[in-house]
DNA sequence: GTGGTCTAGACCACG
DNA sequence: GTGGTCTAGACCACC
């Protein structure tokens, strides 16, 4: 099994971040399972007709982050599964996310239900896909 | 009663970014009350060390928001609170926030319960505060 | 299909001011098809002779409206038609404009017949442009 | 007879706009009669709690539209009733205002059914005052 | 004193 | 190359 990833251009999210997101949950979720072999720098810029240069810095951040390994010589591969932030740590990186959330929800008037209505929402969105 | 902005440096929100979001927040909890006069640029801008032209484009975007209301040669005042955008707008300037707390959510092995958690947590926070 | 951007020098309009309305004009028109790449800030800048920031900063105003998006290292896109605000912050915002133009032409001796037809003349003058 | 001026304080029209646009509106409409003797500079600015400097800006404007006369010594007088400005002047300065209000209904999106109904509706407002 | 606009030049992230 | 942000300094209308 590979990945799909999809780069959407009528997004906010610059293309890299996409990236990064998508290649992150899939191997969150199982559906890249541990020790898959990535598809190249130039390959995958061929395939999303994007820049090397931001697949590159993709597979960085997902390389710093620990989710791919890189095996010098043979290519990038989806490490282990592991938690590799403590407790704290993720709590400190969700935070801030939540809180964005929270606050551009009540300054623009929407109330704690439909937020939460909204965060189920996203979560089957991301589970069905 | 008046409002204490607070810049914080080491922040991923530009300054102006800051400044709006802490005056709509006020606003929208009644902490700002309608007819307020806001600090004038000049005034803020020294307060925050920062550039006036910064302060200045900050009111300007509340003031197109509809927060703030002009009065020519006197100053900004906190105008009456009211729905500026339809419901599918307010949706729509959500959703993507919603999107990236649930996908980081998700990546970090945390569940739909955790989150829930900390949306609450978020509510309580911005309304005490 | 692009845009003609056309500044007049001798308008009581700021330049900004012109910039946002005529793209706002023809992006509500259609003549201005979503998706559609915009000129970029330099080199809209450099055609109208006026200052990059100025033209940045009308940009920006029209993607906080959501006339525009943002493809973050690619340019500024014109987004799909939508609407933003709500009936009654329509109203709010057109009110104004309405009775200036009422209170003039009654100070002049205007009728209102005459006003009416003013209107529709403009009508048929935006539309045919 | 004689002239109540009201000042908005939350309006966005500047304080000396104001003075102008009800001096001129209500010898337009008769309320203020021909040969009427206008409130002094000091006295009119007292009442409205408002800098001197500003009525003296809005009385000079007026003069020089020539909607109020100076007899010098003794005061400014609403003038004789008469048409200033050629047909041609007149549309001149209507125009412009009407090309505001079309080309922000446009872009909001309302109909020009809609934008008549407000007009007849500023009317209404503007005569029974 | 107030805000509003414009110019100029710099630095950054993204592609 | 793209936009986004910030600083600096100027000029204007209004009060």
């Amino acid at each position: 099994m590979t990945i799909q990833i999809v780069i959407q251009s009528g997004q906010a999210a610059s293309i890299h971040r996409q990236i990064v997101d998508q290649v992150r949950l899939a191997a969150a979720l199982g559906r890249l399972p541990a020790g898959e072999q990535m598809p190249s720098v130039r390959g995958l810029a061929e395939q999303l007709v994007v820049n090397p240069n931001t697949v590159a810095r993709a597979y960085l951040e997902l390389t710093r982050e620990g989710v791919l390994v890189s095996q010098p010589g043979r290519g990038l591969f989806v490490a282990e599964a592991r938690q590799v932030y403590t407790q704290a740590e993720r709590k400190r990186r969700v935070e801030p996310l939540a809180q964005s959330l929270v606050r551009e929800a009540v300054a623009l008037g929407l109330t704690a239900q439909q937020i939460h209505e909204l965060i189920d929402q996203q979560f089957r969105q991301v589970e069905k896909k």
